[in-house]
DNA sequence: CCACCTTTTTTGATATATCAATTTTTATTT
DNA sequence: AAATAAAAATTGATATATCAAAAAAGGTGG
């Protein structure tokens, strides 16, 4: 993810730092991002600290409540089906379009991303759901589409939290293997068969730990359209 | 759109007014936003002003250069091809399932904004524009999906500008009956083509305008992938 | 006349101070 | 003891002041 080098600013800094933490679930779902920790934590004034929150806030990390205060998103499952929906429709569109104009260069980088994953030690696997990122963002823009490369990169974030595929990775690696080989191919509906597999594999595995491991934050009764969470 | 009543917030107002104002076309692309003028102009201090320039930059509307100045974003005719590529993609994901589950109340909603239409009279074209906003926003409404309402309803904003449909009004209402009318009949393929027929028509009617009225905007040479225009 | 450097001006970013809403606590009443 | 109302404390939103970068203007040497 090539951001413009604009880390000198101190916004930017507090942004990716707590995007990171929240991404990565170092913080849970419904804590409080007081703004004068964060400042005095980052040694900076009000106006960088709510810059970035505001920020996070338009990415859906984090939910505003006007006058009182800023939290880590809670999603219900509601929301998490969307998003796993929307992503098997945009992941399915990047990949039919990268199949068709895919270039050798660009699936060198996919190739070179994907040497890098390792087994399922429990150590690396921070690392191996980072370059699962980067391998989709690639796949994103092989697309050729800036846009829709955008959204995909913008639902991983939110998704991210919940991509534990520590279990999941053989099965994962074998069909990343296979998608190069299709995209290789030029083969259309087998790399839009092999995505389908990938999507359907960590959909499984997000639910198989939103199930076991963290059934108490979900609130299931209810709750269909409660309309935007912003 | 059925904001959250947080307009009382002196932020809010000023975005909501911006964002009109962009997405109306009353301002050119390239021009300058200056925090100066805003907060004379609303009568704040810079921090709302901040606030709202900030909102419009992570929805794509205008531009930060940082420590120089906000600006109306410039749409490269690449950019505006992804965009309505990408816009085909999720309409048509959506349709697709509102053409299954869509309920009678959403039908009525529906044929209610859709009776609303006028013809080609020049005055009635604002409300002709926002009427048809309306249109799609109650049929993503319809997918049942809030992540994939929410990202058309981003991508109508920034598309909102090209959307001269003028002159198409007549062919446009068509479609959206015939659209209407297969969502009744719940049949997924024939809701699915009119919607493809919609978004190729407002396509064309975009590509219509861009070439006549507005060429002198658009750069046209070189640029491919230039990576994210944040 | 043009290129390059210096100075001035413009403009946004950040820091600090004040204000207003919200939440929590505490006292009072039934 | 529970419910309610008033008061205090917490917290974000906004206003003002200061700082630093970037753009523009002006001057100097080629």
């Amino acid at each position: 993810m090539p951001q413009k080098t604009n880390l000198r600013a101190s916004k930017d800094q507090i942004y990716a730092t707590l995007r990171s933490e929240i991404i990565l679930g170092h913080r849970k779902p419904g804590e409080r991002m007081a703004i004068a920790d964060l400042k005095a934590r980052f040694g900076t004034s009000v106006t960088p600290v709510r810059d970035a929150l505001q920020m996070l806030n338009q990415e859906g990390l984090i939910t505003i409540k006007p006058r009182s205060g800023y939290f880590i998103t809670q999603t219900t499952l509601k929301a998490l089906r969307d998003m796993l929906e929307l992503r098997e429709i945009l992941e399915v569109a990047a990949v039919e379009r990268a199949a068709e104009t895919i270039t050798d260069a660009q699936l060198a980088a996919l190739k070179k991303v994907h040497a890098g994953y390792t087994g399922d030690d429990d150590q690396a696997y921070t690392r191996y759901t980072d370059e699962n990122r980067r391998f989709h963002y690639l796949l994103a823009q092989a697309s050729g589409n800036q846009e829709l490369a955008a959204a995909l990169r913008g639902l991983h974030d939110r998704l991210a939290r919940f991509m534990v595929i520590r279990h999941a990775g053989k099965s994962l690696e074998a069909i990343h293997a296979r998608l190069i080989d299709r995209l290789q191919a030029h083969d259309v509906s087998g790399a839009r068969n092999a995505i389908l597999d990938e999507v359907m594999e960590s959909r499984r595995a997000i639910m198989d730990r939103i199930m076991r491991e963290e059934a108490a934050y979900w609130h299931v009764g209810a709750g269909g359209d409660s309309g935007d969470q912003k």
